[in-house]
RNA sequence: GACUCGUUAGCUCAGCUGGUAGAGCACGUCCCUUUUAAGGAUGGGGUCCUGGGUUCGAACCCCAGACGAGUCACCA
């Protein structure tokens, strides 16, 4: 067989070929005709009403119990797992008993995947089951899955738990772990809630390019990519927030988009380089008007899901009833510092800053140095939804300036459970202003802030056509899905998280490669010829004749008193 | 990027002071007609993450690295 296969690998390669000699295809073509679930049938089943006495499903296999005669099994779906009862004498009419002796008992195995028909009806356990009459392989596992079980305690044994196995292999781990795919459903859930309730108000979806030519819309370091025939370096787009202003531009006074974004920035359990966001903008609304909707959209999303607007995550209870606490930055500080920082120069607010312990460096201007208050002394605290608004001018170039507030911006974020969940403003749409807070930004670019955003002509000159009054949204998916589903990482509402590759299967090692190639170049060698040719260490000498004896590639002739080391 | 912890059978994990690598489940063979973490008997299965070092001898001690997790830093 195969090197590099493990025994329990082997051993269904060979119960492949068996099955195959016997006429039964491991891989067929043909539709299965399922005409139930283990889901319908555990929720329809009446012993009295005797239904469901002739239902076809198919699942993988997940347990065997075999008892001489009868034989347990249990086969899951796309919604739960079903027993089946099976007996040699039902599966098996005539007088060959080879379906059930070998092919049911010895060579069908955990993983596989079959399709039943039957009938179902209660054992004497009160185990609702699907008494089979017959038995279809429909696929033939090659690789053993880890077996969870539970016991009657409800304790889980050997849970398949190691983080990195159940991301490289999410399919192992939605298969033995049924809490994942549950988490996976809810955040479709949450998706498919927003965009029903979008589509309601009337908004369009839309879809708008990820291969920009100039990244825009938010501040980060975007991946980099190149056009052949265009001959051009093209970006993962960041945010496709100036796109969507650009179709307010056009003429539609509500548009969306899920938007999966890419930032090449660090990863932790906020944070995967690819991650996705809803973005929306509506003509002739205001940020107050935006702050609503979103109290509107997420209460909805949690009855959706949960069936009450309140959710558990870890020690905390969030409740995101309407409405939601609402604080100006410069509030939320004095609330959560005692400090009224409102009328303070920079000066002020770095010995604030110092005093209140929080780090801060040279560089920070007035802007910053509150953001950098607020991040360490509020936004942790905030575990009930809170909206927090008015933000400095200085750190929002695509925002509006306060209608009546100096120095700010008519911008919001909502916080929840001690992190952003959402950002949106009253969208700039002064093209002088807009154009002014470009070239700021382009400043910032010279003095070092490699985040700093690009200026965009094209933008600009949609702005200058002229944007109406609007409100802009941007809403964290992945977070809000994290807060949903009760997730720790975004790591657990990702199907396929970012991960470093995976290791290389096993080659030969450098002392193996040596002696290989001495064997190669001067044929079958005597033992301590070859050592003395390969010219390595006792140590390397001994691990890579014996690595190489054991992948199969050298065999030991014994002649007498002469060994021969020969290649095969 | 820093620190801490981890990596041993297909899975979950033990492995003492450095002395021939273990358990349960899974797998192979055998027994058993309503069981359920089914049971009983028996057997096979290992690059102890990788590479160096110390040692008569390393899963274990030392050094370097890989991968992962957690905390912090960074992150509009």
């Amino acid at each position: 067989m195969s090197i590099g296969l493990t025994e329990q690998e082997k051993v269904r390669r060979v119960t492949l070929k068996r099955l195959i000699d016997l006429g039964i295809n491991p891989y067929p073509a043909e539709l299965f005709p399922i005409n139930t679930n283990s889901k319908e049938i555990k929720e329809g089943y009446k012993e009295a009403e005797n239904n469901f006495q002739e239902v076809v499903v198919a699942g993988r296999f997940m347990s065997k119990r075999i008892m001489g005669k009868a034989s347990f099994a249990e086969i899951q779906d796309a919604y739960g797992k079903i027993q089946i009862y099976i007996n040699r004498d039902e599966i098996c009419t005539g007088e060959d008993k080879t379906m059930y002796n070998d092919v049911f008992k010895k060579y069908l195995d955990i993983g596989d995947i079959v399709g039943v028909k039957g009938k179902v009806f209660k054992t004497q356990v009160g185990e609702i089951s699907v008494h089979a009459t017959e038995l279809i392989l429909l696929t033939k596992s090659l690789r053993p899955l880890p077996i969870v079980k539970t016991d009657s305690d409800g304790k889980t044994h050997d849970a398949f738990t190691d983080p990195e196995q159940r991301y490289r292999q999410r399919y192992t781990d939605l298969i033995v772990n049924p809490h994942v795919k549950e988490a996976f459903i809810k955040r479709t859930k949450l998706t498919n809630s927003m965009r029903q309730f979008l589509n309601h108000k009337g908004y369009l979806e839309v879809e708008t390019p990820i291969l920009q030519p100039i990244y825009g819309g938010a501040a980060a370091r975007p991946f980099k990519t190149h056009h052949n025939t265009l001959d051009m370096t093209l970006y993962l787009r960041i945010a496709n927030e100036l796109y969507l202003k650009k179709l307010i531009v056009g003429g539609f006074d509500g548009v969306y988009e899920f938007a999966k974004d890419f930032r090449n920035e660090g990863m932790s359990r906020f944070h995967n380089p690819e991650f996705t966001q809803m973005e929306l903008y509506v003509a002739y609304k205001d940020y107050y008007w935006m702050m609503d909707l979103v109290e509107e959209m997420v209460e909805k999303i949690a009855l959706d899901i949960h069936g009450k607007t309140e959710v558990q995550v870890r020690k905390n209870t969030i409740n995101f009833q309407r409405p939601w606490k609402r604080y100006t930055m410069y509030e939320a500080i004095e609330h959560f510092t005692g400090v009224d920082i409102s009328e303070m120069n920079e000066a002020e607010l770095r010995i604030t800053a110092e005093k209140l312990e929080v780090p801060i460096d040279e560089t920070m201007g007035r802007g910053k140095l509150i953001d950098e208050i607020f991040g360490e002394k509020c936004e942790p605290l905030l575990i009930q939804p809170t909206f927090i608004t008015d933000y400095p001018v200085e750190m929002s170039p695509l925002a509006k300036k306060h209608r009546s507030k100096e120095g700010l911006v008519e911008r919001f974020e909502a916080v929840c459970n001690g992190k952003e969940i959402c950002n949106a403003f009253t969208e700039l749409n002064d093209p002088i202003d807009q154009r002014a807070r470009f070239e700021e930004q382009l400043e910032l670019g010279k003095r070092g802030d490699d985040e700093a955003m690009i200026l965009d002509e094209d933008f600009l000159r949609a702005i200058e056509i002229g944007m109406p009054p609007t409100s802009g949204l941007g809403i964290g998916i992945d977070r809000l899905a994290m807060i949903m589903t009760n997730s720790n990482s975004i790591q657990d509402v990702l199907f396929f998280p970012q991960m470093r590759p995976e290791k290389k299967a096993i080659e030969m090692s450098d002392s193996e490669k040596t002696i290989f190639e001495v064997l190669k170049k001067e044929g079958n060698l005597e033992i301590a010829d070859l050592k003395e040719k390969a010219g390595l260490s006792g140590k390397q000498w001994d691990k890579g004749l014996k690595g190489l004896t054991k992948l199969g590639l050298t065999k030991v002739e014994v002649n007498g008193d002469t060994k021969t080391i020969c290649l095969k």
